[in-house]
DNA sequence: CATGAATGAGTATTCATTCAT
DNA sequence: TATGAATGAATACTCATTCAT
């Protein structure tokens, strides 16, 4: 009974998928350059030539990685919150809730989290989720909820702790994460 | 007729410290991995050779390069603060002047946060810094200055802002610095 | 589909084999600082790379054609012959033909007893086979069929000349090498 | 009291012969890739620079190094023994002892013969000192004196022999040598 | 499809040579 | 002249990529 079309192609997918899983994770570890192929294959554990079946080149695979954290870290929920009708304070609140808890049950979002920023640092990429988060900032300081100050720098402090502990998370994996009222308390007002 | 010792010994220190202080930042810049030698020693201005007069190998020079910014950062102004008749929030406000503005002035400074806190999350390194200031910590939550929270977290949080803004400086020069205050607040109470 | 893990097996040993074959040739004739990995690799045909598969670094190939060599020339042989119920003189004449025979037919032999002593002049290496040597010698001193003189030092210049023949060899394919009656002569007394 | 022009040439002659008298002995154990200018200098005692104010390059040097020996080497001696109105086995123990006695003495002439046998068996340079001996031989077998057999191949030999206690001398320096008897005989029939 | 041995361009390191003092 | 720090071409070694099986 030869394997039909479909489980060919399920097959592909998945050890695709696997590449992709672990490099996300090793690459956002050791970054770019100290990441090597035969290291990585190691890990994922399959043969080195393996990898070049799925991925035209290292920076191909790289890009691929990259453009699936960029997709994981652009996350449509941030947009969704700042839709919904609710004050700015409610809207930190669950923003930080949902991303301390992606960072504990997630590896692959601790990783997302990192690889981005290492590439926002190198000024590689745009920075669109600032822009949302400065909105809901701005929107905040009139309520009265946020602290003042210039809201994209406020913006990054706050995406500069969530980045932290991503890479946190990827280093020791039992890592007590701060709370998420420790997060949204970076921008939040103390309340009285 | 040969040079004199001491003209020799003095040329020595010189090359040694000029290429000591360019391989701070281009190690932070570009880590270990992305670090080539030929790179490397264009950036400094020397010959590719001249490193290895006063390094074995580039490992000794990341390694030395470490030591380094450990010294720095290891600075003895955290403890200086520390050990003042002052209260604690008057303590971290002055620590965070003083980190602003080494940030703000000191590129070496900045480098070697990032490269400190690089080895750290590899768990490289000891972590005694993060211990002063969690006394520091306990000190202001007695005050009623310093918010409520577990004193390593919140000494982690506020290392981890430092860090970010260090990197941050090294990849755009003109970058606008978090004013003391903000980082300050990550540990104070708002006063009312 | 993966290679056999045996064929896998087979090829590393045939590969290094050819390596560690062509390289004692190759390190006894040019030395070890004279032998450089570009030009060997090339005479073995093979790509400089692969060399580095099998060795950690040009100390550790060589180290290992030294073993090799070792080997070679702490030959049982010199023992076996040293065994049999015969006398001295008959070893003698026996353990000549063969090296002869050896440095004529097997360049490997001629390399090994090259790097040998090459190692055995800087006192790298210890000197067991002068001492069997040594002993056929003292027999045949008492059987009054070797001539007289210091064992020790007729073993030397035997080893010795049989050291230059392998040498000769290694330069010059076609060399007409001596007889093994003439090589024997250096220990035995004239038959009158 | 400015130096005289002679006295002058007097410290150029001196270091000139200094380069070249350490060099010989380092060019004779290290050979001429094993040797590093870095090293050797060091070992003479000057800078790196100095031997540059001498010898144009480390093959210049090395050329030169090589005249010294050959002329050492093809000593007038051996020619000046062949033309003596004497038996050739006499003019066999008297080249025998001169040679057995410059070895014991002359730490150069070791160097020289070590270095001149090398670029021989590297076949780059002529081999006219067999030559003469090559016509003792002959003379000596026509007086029954020397064994029999293949003129150019015994001289080889006696000269192998001579080349492997001049190599010993260089690495070993308390090396207890051959008695003049013992060289003489590779040579010549055993006298009954 | 998967493997891992082989490749060779790229990177680290050495060492003969130069040059400012 | 003599020095030894600096140079960069030559050499050792690594690692992304290919390819025969």
């Amino acid at each position: 009974m030869p394997k039909s079309q479909e489980r060919c192609q399920e097959i592909r997918e998945e050890t695709r998928n696997l590449i992709i899983k672990k490099s996300v994770l090793y690459f956002a570890r050791h970054g770019f350059a100290g990441t090597k192929i035969s290291e990585l294959s190691k890990n994922i554990g399959i043969a080195q030539g393996t990898i070049y079946l799925y991925f035209e080149s290292k920076e191909d695979l790289y890009a691929e990685i990259f453009e699936i954290s960029d997709k994981y870290t652009r996350s449509e929920k941030l947009n969704s919150f700042a839709k919904l009708p609710i004050t700015a304070a409610m809207k930190i609140r669950m923003l930080s809730d949902y991303l301390i808890k992606s960072l504990k049950s997630d590896e692959m979002f601790s990783a997302s989290i990192a690889l981005y920023t290492q590439r926002l640092l190198e000024g590689e990429t745009d920075q669109s989720f600032y822009k949302t988060l400065e909105k809901i900032i701005k929107e905040g300081q009139k309520e009265g909820s946020v602290v003042a100050g210039n809201a994209r720098k406020l913006s990054e402090l706050y995406w500069g702790v969530v980045y932290l502990y991503a890479v946190k998370n990827l280093y020791t994996t039992d890592y007590a994460m701060i709370r998420s009222e420790d997060l949204s308390r970076i921008l939040l007002e103390d309340r009285k």
